[in-house]
DNA sequence: TGCGGGAAACTGGTATGGAAGTATACATGT
DNA sequence: ACATGTATACTTCCATACCAGTTTCCCGCA
């Protein structure tokens, strides 16, 4: 037995400051920390049962994110929703996936056609049963996959960080539009099965552009949590 | 006059982990760090002056840059450059560059024709006068001067945030092909100035893709900088 | 009643000490 | 000569203490 290439994962035990900040990300991202809110390092520390150190470290990963704003002596906040902020990350986003996913319609050659089908009944069914963390959890993955089978995984780093700032706005249009979203993912999908380009990009920039004129609804419900620009 | 909204930059002030980290970028960018080399929070600390938690920030920052590797307990080291990260970030780059220089060339209209012509100017005499600072200082505003006329100037942070990938083989290649950069530099403005969308995406891929052959040789002169892959 | 003034209670930034884990040199026993 | 145990000197991570601004609020005073 060949034993020089056995390997452990040298990640596998996060710091506490890692689990601090993947937490708070997703008490902001479901807002259950609502924008406008002021958190403190001490006040998270303690809730926490942990020292300052590991929560500050946190707080500095969260605002490089756009998730939190940290003001030296005053106070840190976490950020209320700027459509400027959303639509910059659509941008950029938009940009990430049309390339991935025209690779992955230019490389579908030996796809086999039922590719997409497990997590699309796992999404029908979420809708169904009114699951949106789980809905939303296949979303994610249907476009992690695109990214994968274009052979540059790596993007969805990049796209995941990206959708940190229009996760909010997802999370409050909750049951606006589940099936329709469920219709767009299968255009893109038989676009990339069917080997065409420029049919996956154009069904892409679709997809992705709704929240354009959802954002402007959301807003004009939840007032409260959109910076006033 | 109402003061009351008035502000002056709150970053105005950076603190010393911001400082650490750029001046610890510069080293590794230059090779003044090179790839492979182990550093300590104390070693490290102890060279400005400062105590170890500012520099501890600057090293989980310049990690998730991909430029540190943090093992816990064992030891932080400038990471080697690998080839797939180069090249994955040359992708990511590439994706992002073409929409923004697409928008650019789109969006034409108003612009003067020689909206280019300093940089080019300054670059070719830093060129002459073999001032490589100079000269990828000038590479660099030309990218992001493209961003700012497609309305997307934030799109150069991440452009910024991808190309330290890039920047220690750009490095290595210093003499490599200054006359040519500023030949494709020229093309791409050209294009742009033409408002031809299409003819700015193909000479800002081809502008971009040169790294892709440049790498293997310069990884087969400086071996000790790669990793082994 | 309205308005300063100033102490006190916050905030985040930095410094320092200790805990836990790892690498390495060296002694020890066979 | 060669494994194996162990002391020691590192490393990062976390906790604690202190510092320097900022905000809050209450008290004295007009």
């Amino acid at each position: 037995m060949n034993i020089s290439k056995l390997e452990f994962d040298t990640e596998a035990r996060p710091t506490i400051a890692k689990r601090i900040a993947e937490s708070l990300r997703d008490a902001i991202v479901s807002l259950d920390l609502k924008p406008g809110d002021a958190i403190s390092e001490s006040d998270i520390a303690a809730r926490f049962g942990v020292s300052r150190q590991p929560v500050r470290e946190a707080f500095i990963q969260l605002a490089e994110q756009g998730l939190l704003r940290i003001r030296p002596q005053r106070s840190t906040e976490v950020v209320r929703i700027s459509i400027r902020d959303v639509l910059n990350a659509r941008f950029v986003r938009e940009a990430l996936e049309v390339a991935v996913v025209r690779k992955a319609a230019a490389e579908c050659a030996n796809m086999p056609a039922d590719t997409f089908e497990d997590l699309f009944r796992e999404q029908m069914a979420a809708s169904d049963a009114n699951d949106y963390r789980a809905f939303h959890a296949r979303d994610d993955a249907f476009h992690r996959l695109i990214a994968k089978l274009s052979g540059n995984e790596f993007v969805w780093k990049l796209i995941d960080a990206q959708k940190v700032q229009m996760d909010r706005v997802r999370y409050l249009s909750l049951k606006l539009g589940m099936p329709a979203t469920i219709r767009e993912h299968r255009d893109i999908g038989e676009a990339i099965l069917s080997g065409n380009p420029d049919l996956a990009e154009a069904q892409m920039r679709k997809h992705l552009r709704k929240i354009d004129t959802q954002i402007h609804q959301i807003r004009d419900l939840n007032r409260e949590y959109f910076q006033e620009e």
